[in-house]
DNA sequence: AAATATATTTAGGAGTTCTAAGATTCGCTG
DNA sequence: CAGCGAATCTTAGAACTCCTAAATATATTT
C-alpha cells in the first residue's frame, strides 16, 4: 500500500504548523551557535546585549532579564557576570532598591550589541520574499499565536498592541486603518500592529 | 517628543516577524527545558527521540540525526550514548556499510518517544485558535519562509512539497485542489501541503 | 595496494541549564 | 522600631549542550 500524507490531515493543519515553527527554532539556535564562535559571544549573552540596546537606556534588572529570556535568574546572573568580565556591561546597585542592580551597556557593549543585531538579518532575507499582503497576515497569525501561549503562561509577557491599555481595535471604518493607540493618540493599521512596543501599557500593571 | 512606533515602519514588517518567530523560539526552549526536568530527558535527547519516532522504523544514522537536528556530529554521538546507557535507543552497525550506526527505539523509548510528542501541544492548542483559513495562509508563509532559509544554507533539507520533485503546482484549475503529488498520483490543494513528507523526493539526488 | 574520503568516537573546554541554599535589602506588622 | 517574611541576587554543584580537533575504522578511488 502505498502512503498517503493527505489522508489523515486537515485535523493536523496545527501539527505541520508546529513542524514548521520547531525548524524555524532549530534555525535561530543553530546559527546563534556558529555566530557565538565567531565573535566570541554565547547565544544568551548576545541575547541580553541585544535586550539592553533595545531597552536598557536606564538600565535593566537582572531579573527583568531572565524573565524576558525565559531564563531562571541563576542563568541570568552568570550570563551578565561573564559579559562583565568582558567589559561589555556594568552593574550598579539601583538606586531605588538597593537588592537590585542596574545593567547598563559599556560603549563597547553598544557597538557589540549593535553588531549581534546583523545575526539575524537572513531571517528577514527570507520574511522579504514573502509579499507585503503576505507578511501583514503571516505577523497577525504570529501574533494571535503569542498571546495564546502568553494566555497559556508559556511565553513572557510580549508588549504587543492586542493585550495594550491603549489599543482601541476596530474602531473605524476605514478598512486601511481601523485601530487606533491612545498613546500617539492615532489611527492605524494591521501592517502596524507592534509585537514589542516601548510605550506597551500592561492590562495587568494596577 | 512622543514616541511614535508607526512613523518609522512599513519597511520593519520583517523585523516585528522576525521579533515573533525569535518569542517562540523562546517559548519552544524554555518549554523543552522545563519538560526535561520531569521527564528526565534533554531537550536533544527529546528530540532525537521523537525523530525515530517518526522516521526511525529502519534505524536512523548517526549522521542524519546530526543533520537534522542542526548539531555537530559529536553532539549527536553524545546524546545517542546518553540514550544507549537509558536504555532507550540501540546502536548496531550499519548492514550497508560498516562504519555507520544504525540506530532504534527500544520498546520503552517507543513509549517515552509517543510522550515527548506531547511536549509541544501548548503550540498546537494556540495554532488551533486561528481560523482554518488563517491556519492555511501561516502555513504557506511559514513554508516560503523555511525554502529560503533552506536556500540560504541556514536549515537542514526540509521534506517539503514545494521542493520536491513529486510536487507539480498549479496544474488542475479547481481552486480548491490546484496541485497534483506524482507520488499518491492525486490532487491537492493548499491546506494539504506538507513540511516533512515522509515520501519526499529531494531534486538534489543524483 | 595506497591514498583519499566518509562515519563515528573521544577528549578538552566554554557555556547553559536547573535546583538548592545563602546574603542583602525591602516592606509590612505588631 | 524591631522583627519577620518576601523579594533580589549570588554562589555551588551537577547534568547537558555545544564546539573544535584529533583519532579510529571502514569505503571508495586511483
Amino acid at each position: 500500500m502505498i502512503h498517503d500524507p493527505f489522508l489523515t490531515d486537515g485535523n493536523d493543519l496545527a501539527g505541520r504548523v508546529l513542524i514548521g515553527l520547531t525548524k524555524i527554532g532549530i534555525a535561530l539556535k543553530s546559527q546563534s551557535w556558529q555566530d557565538a564562535n565567531t565573535s566570541g559571544l554565547s547565544p544568551t549573552q548576545g541575547q541580553i546585549l541585544a535586550l539592553l540596546h533595545a531597552k536598557g537606556s536606564d538600565g535593566l534588572r537582572l531579573s527583568a532579564i531572565a524573565h524576558e529570556l525565559s531564563v531562571t535568574p541563576a542563568t541570568a546572573s552568570d550570563a551578565v557576570a561573564t559579559l562583565v568580565d568582558k567589559g561589555l556591561v556594568l552593574k550598579d546597585r539601583a538606586a531605588d532598591d538597593r537588592r537590585a542592580i542596574a545593567i547598563t551597556l559599556t560603549d563597547v557593549g553598544q557597538q557589540q550589541a549593535e553588531k549581534v543585531l546583523g545575526w539575524s538579518d537572513f531571517v528577514k532575507v527570507a520574511v522579504d520574499e514573502l509579499s507585503a499582503e503576505e507578511q501583514v497576515g503571516f505577523l497577525q497569525g504570529l501574533i494571535k499565536i503569542i498571546r495564546n501561549l502568553q494566555q497559556q503562561g508559556h511565553i513572557p509577557i510580549a508588549h504587543m498592541c492586542v493585550t495594550c491599555q491603549h489599543f482601541r481595535p476596530n474602531v473605524y471604518d476605514n478598512p486601511d486603518y481601523p485601530h487606533h493607540c491612545n498613546f500617539v493618540d492615532a489611527p492605524f493599521g494591521n501592517q502596524h500592529l507592534q509585537v514589542d512596543c516601548p510605550d506597551y501599557y500592561s492590562p495587568l500593571s494596577t
